[in-house]
Order: C-alpha cells, then sequence, then structure tokens
DNA sequence: TCGATTTATGAAACCGTTTACATGCCCTGC
DNA sequence: GCAGGGCATGTAAACGGTTTCATAAATCGA
C-alpha cells in the first residue's frame, strides 16, 4: 500500500507537504494541497497510525483492563467507556481476564506505547506497585479500587451507601430477621455490599453476627440454592437482600418453587437494578448502579489526567447509588391512577454521595 | 523513560544486542543477555510497541467495530472475542456505536497501522465498499453479514433457523394463532427471526399474512406494550414468539397483569436464551444463541486469514441455534424425578447448520 | 599451522510518520 | 534598491525499535 513517500512523489513535492495536508496544516497552498490530495485519493493512501503516534508520541488510545465480568454490568461499563472514549476522538484497547498482577504487568508492558492512559478495574492487593510502575510512565485511572492508589484517580461505586439504603428500607419496613445472599470471595463490590448489610443492621439495634449470610457468587443459580438455607433459618428471615440481581432472581424463582409468595411470605430486595428488574413478576426492588456512569466518568478523568499537569492531585470519585422501590420488598408504592401504564413502576431514593 | 539506546550504552552493547535479547534470539551468548537484562530492569526499561509494531509490521491486535448494542449478547460477544484473542496473544482495539458506512471508514483508518485484521459486525449494504476498501490492506471477519463479501471470512448467527425452531414447536403444541414481537427495523438478526417466523407458519400450512405482528426494538418495554395488541385481535392468539428475551420478558410482565396465566392462557417463546430465562417464573423457552462462541469463532477465522494465504477461499461459519424447551411454552417436560433440583430446567433441540 | 566454520556482536538501513529549521521567493515600505 | 517579513516548501533529524549484513573472535579438523 502507499505511503507517505509514493504520495510525495507522485504530487511532485516533499513528505513534509503531503504530511502537513493531513493535517490541515494552514502552511499549504490551496492548489498543492488539492493536488495532494487527487494523488492521495488516487493511490488510496491511508496513514499508518502506528508511525503517526511514534513520532508524535500521542496515540488517541485509551487502555482499559477487566477482571473476567460478564452481565449487564460489564455491557454497561464498556458502553460508558466507549462512548465517552469516542466523543472525544479516543478508541479503546481492551484486555479482559485480569486478575493477578502478573497478568496487568504483562499487559500493560504490551499496551506500552500503543495507550496514553491506563484505566483499570478492581486492581488486588498485590498488583498495587504493578499499578505504580504503570503510573511512572503513564496517567492510571482506577475503577473501583480496594483503597486509592497514590496519583491515580479513581472512580467508584456507592456500594457500601447501597447496601445500606437497601437494609434499612427492609428495616423500615419492619422486618427483623433479614438474610443475605453474598457476593463471590474476594471481590470488591460483593465485600462492601457486605460490610454494609452488616453496618445497617447494627445501626438498627439488630446483632450482625446473628444475620444469616450465604454464599453465592453473583449468579442465578446460587441465588436459588441459598434458598433452601434460607427456608430452614428459625427463626425464619422475612426478608432477603441479594447482592446482585441475578441471585435475587433465582431466589425468586426458588421461593416460587417452594410455595411462598413475594413479598407477602418474604421480601427480596436485589442489587443492579438490571433491565430486566421492573419486568419481573413481582418487580424487584433493587439498588441502581450507574455502570455507564462509572464508564464515562473514568473516561473524563482520564482525559483530564492526560491532559493536565502530572502531578496534579488525584481525584476520587463516587457514583451514587439508589433504593429502585418496586414490587419485591412488600413497601407500599403509591398507587397513582396511572401505575398500570408506568412502565417501570418504581420510586426513587437517592443517596448522594461525596 | 529510558529507551533501548539507554540501555545498550549503560551494558556497553549495540541496540541490535538488546533487541535480540528481548526477543529471546538464541545469537546472544548468556552473560551478555544477563548484563543486558540487569541493567534494564535497573533503568526499568519496557520495549515501546508501537516503535516495535511499526519495524515488524504486525501489531498483535485486532480491531473490533460493533453497532450499539447492549445486554448479554453484548458482553459474551466480547468475552469470547477477547477470551480467544487472549488466548493467541492478540488484543482488541475497540469501537463501538457504528452503524454508517462513513463511521467505519473512518474508524478504520485511525486502526490502521495498529491491527492485523478486522472484525465487523452487522455491516449495512452501504458499508460494503468501504468494507472492501478495508479488505485491500487487512484481513476482515464479518459477523452476522447481511449478505457474504467477497474475500470476508464471515460468522453468524442462525436465526432462521432458530426462528423456525421456536414455531415449529408452537405448532406441534397445537398452536394455531401465532404473534410475533418484531425486533428493530434494519436489524438483521431482527428480520432474519421474521422471515423464519413467516416461513415456519406456511410450511405447517398457516397464512404467514394473516399473523399477527407486533412492533419492537429489543427492549423490555415493547414486549409489554405488544400485549394490548395481542389480547385485542380476534380470534385471540394462543401463543407469542418474542424476538428476544428481554421482550419475551416485558410481555410476561404485562400478561400477569392482565391476569393470564402462562403457559395455561398463553404460551410464550423468547430469542437469546438469556442466562436468567430458566429462573423467570415460569421459566422461560428460548432459543440459544452463543454468542461467545459467536466471537471465539471469528477470532479464529482471523488468526486463520491472517497466518495464511490472502487469497485463500473466504469461509462461512454459522453457529447453530438450539430451542431450549422450559415452562413458558407449555411443552410436557419430562419431569424426571429431581426436576425440583434441576437447575435450569430444560430440553435442548439442537439444529445443526451448514 | 592454517584455512574453514561457527558464534557473538556491531554498524547502519529501515519501518512511515512529524516537525524544527533552512531556504528561496515575493511583496512591502522607505 | 534593498532590508525585512511573510509565505510555501524542502531537508533532514527525530520517534524507538528490528534486521540484514559485515566483522571479529573463537573453535575445529587435518
Amino acid at each position: 500500500m502507499a505511503t507517505i513517500r509514493e504520495v510525495a512523489r507522485a504530487a511532485g513535492v516533499s513528505t513534509a507537504t503531503v504530511s502537513r495536508v493531513f493535517s490541515n496544516s494552514p502552511l499549504v497552498s490551496p492548489e498543492t494541497a488539492q493536488r495532494v490530495l487527487d494523488h492521495a485519493a488516487r493511490l488510496d493512501y491511508w496513514p499508518n497510525s502506528a508511525a503517526r503516534s511514534l513520532s508524535t508520541q500521542c496515540n488517541h488510545t485509551l487502555g482499559v483492563m477487566l477482571p473476567d465480568l460478564h452481565g449487564e454490568f460489564y455491557s454497561d461499563l464498556m458502553r460508558g467507556l466507549d462512548r465517552e472514549a469516542g466523543l472525544h476522538g479516543y478508541k479503546i484497547l481492551l484486555s479482559s481476564s485480569h486478575s493477578n498482577s502478573e497478568d496487568v504487568l504483562a499487559a500493560s508492558r504490551v499496551m506500552l506505547g500503543r495507550i496514553d492512559g491506563l484505566i483499570l478495574l478492581a486492581p488486588d492487593e498485590e498488583s498495587i506497585d504493578t499499578v505504580e510502575r504503570v503510573r511512572r510512565r503513564l496517567p492510571v485511572v482506577l475503577l473501583n479500587p480496594r483503597e486509592p492508589v497514590a496519583r491515580c484517580h479513581s472512580v467508584g461505586i456507592a456500594n457500601y451507601e447501597g447496601a445500606r439504603l437497601a437494609v434499612q428500607h427492609l428495616l423500615a419496613l419492619g422486618h427483623r430477621h433479614l438474610a443475605f445472599i453474598a457476593g463471590p470471595e474476594g471481590n470488591v463490590d460483593a465485600e462492601e455490599r457486605l460490610r454494609g448489610f452488616h453496618d445497617a443492621l447494627s445501626e438498627g439495634g439488630l446483632d450482625p453476627d446473628r444475620a444469616l449470610v450465604l454464599p453465592g457468587d453473583f449468579r442465578e443459580m446460587t441465588g436459588m440454592e441459598a434458598c433452601t438455607g434460607i427456608l430452614e433459618r428459625r427463626p425464619r428471615p422475612t426478608a432477603v437482600f441479594a447482592a446482585n440481581d441475578s441471585m435475587a432472581i433465582g431466589l425468586l424463582r426458588a421461593l416460587h418453587g417452594a410455595g411462598l409468595r413475594v413479598p407477602r411470605d418474604m421480601a427480596v430486595v436485589g442489587f443492579d437494578n438490571n433491565s430486566m428488574a421492573g419486568f419481573l413478576n413481582p418487580s424487584l426492588t433493587s439498588i441502581n448502579v450507574d455502570a455507564c456512569g462509572l464508564g464515562r466518568r473514568a473516561v473524563q478523568l482520564m482525559l483530564q489526567a492526560i491532559e493536565g499537569d502530572d502531578d496534579a492531585d488525584s481525584i476520587q470519585v463516587v457514583i451514587p447509588t439508589a433504593l429502585k422501590v418496586r414490587e419485591s420488598c412488600g413497601a407500599q408504592l403509591e398507587s397513582s391512577p396511572g401505575t398500570k401504564d408506568r412502565p417501570d413502576p418504581g420510586t426513587t431514593f437517592e443517596e448522594s454521595t461525596s
């Protein structure tokens, strides 16, 4: 394929001129520019981005490293990242399925020279020194970090606050025996949600250690499996808070199979506010998580870091979560006339966080 | 940051030697190699990938361009792409939200020089000449193309066959008045599923033009909205086939609201086999779509194209779909003892396609 | 002992751009 | 008539690697 040199030769100019034409420099006369463009079109010349970025030291690309995620959270997050990046003329170089620090290191090295910054989701503790090594050469933005890393902006989800909202809501409805279906061990979101569950119980005057906590892995199956444990417990819990909607759905299925009615016999609250939550029977009360906003905000912080002073103070952003009240928790919905027409019945209680 | 030259100078060797050390060339004596590595480590030297790929003309990166998708299909597809790519040491350079041919062209140009091949989802007709221009410089793999493009491998979903399976199943259960909730106009999957619906009706001896087809956009809301039209129709349909699971869920919600029981009063079949489908009440009969496999297969074809002869025959792969029978269609499930324990009750009828 | 072969290394060209600087030209004002 | 200032363009050095080819040293066989 044609290179800049061939275009230059064909048009009878130097490569500098061709380069200037393609970067819309005003330093070229209109006639020359046109001649160059004609020849470029004839030769079907496309500039080589790798060469360009080697020369300019800027890639218009952001590296993104995610652990092995799935479901709506992943797709919403990616949409947010990609949308916001695209809006500013950036692309995303992706590397998923990385959890341990070696993977992160290897992937970062491969990305070096092709990206202007790295967005990293939920790095574990051991990865921190790797992050710092990356940070020596590139701006880094952390998503949902376990703890802040020096000189890295970060943006997180208000998991803890969201979980507290859910539990407070159940307590306010009069429930005194609550169960929690936990997420996978080692997952930050899962841990924060559990912590929120605990603390909200304490604050409500209940003993968190006597509450039932069942293991789960964020998938429907484990929500379903948790049902047995819940029904066997004495005194039997009257409300269950699941660490995500998928498990809540599994639980709804199992409760239905066991002949229990939700919310009459058991209140259920989920977390994530999946797009389907409002359309289940019963519709699922859940904590809304703005994964798309998380992605957008991360990109915005990154662009700010790329353009700004490298030694600027690091910024920690928290994306607020909100309680979306629907049928499954048993709260009295203000059933205005027209409820039937409301697509996604739910009342929102926002919690704005720092 | 340190470059290869600085490492060379520090170690007292030439850049060629350092380069050889970092590409594990056997042409370097162990002592020299060690000395180079020591100095590289001390200087915290990381090779620059852009420079490397400019020089070697290979990037170990695949471009991926997707239209604005969401939901599980997107995340599964991405997982498939990324997993398989990672397995072979490749990364993904992503550019979403592209539908029209200009976007595709612009994004391709930006990617040129950074990718070894382009994977393109559902290009519309006008994009075809753009695809051909890209194809002049890079291997291209099309996902779910409307029609094959010369010299491009492609991999698609058996949408048409899947839709026929669903309808045939409903016909076999004795239904004679079917409704279809369509997907968004212009969407290839949606169109193929509609075509399958039509043809299966014809083959079953029914007049497809008298069947009820309602508009939808693949989201829960439109499935819910379709309910009114379905219930008003005379003779009232006894079965509904929704072009995807999200709309089927919306429909289930609306039917429940209208006091109808599924499957007793209305049979429902979806498409996609969302992870939740087996956990709804009633569980949703659906057509399984292996989005992850789609992605994997696309990457495999791409690697084959990259390594192989550029003029090799193009390959068209179809990922089969399968009927997953659950409760919502009203079929008699072989209820073996232990059904209660079965996580995802469903019987599979595979349709293997060319 | 000596030419032939092997092995380790370096010099320099190259990948395809951008850009600082130099150059030549035309115009202007005194 | 000419210094000085724009303006359009070209020259050549980066950018940070890889790789071909040449070369020097070490090894070998007879």
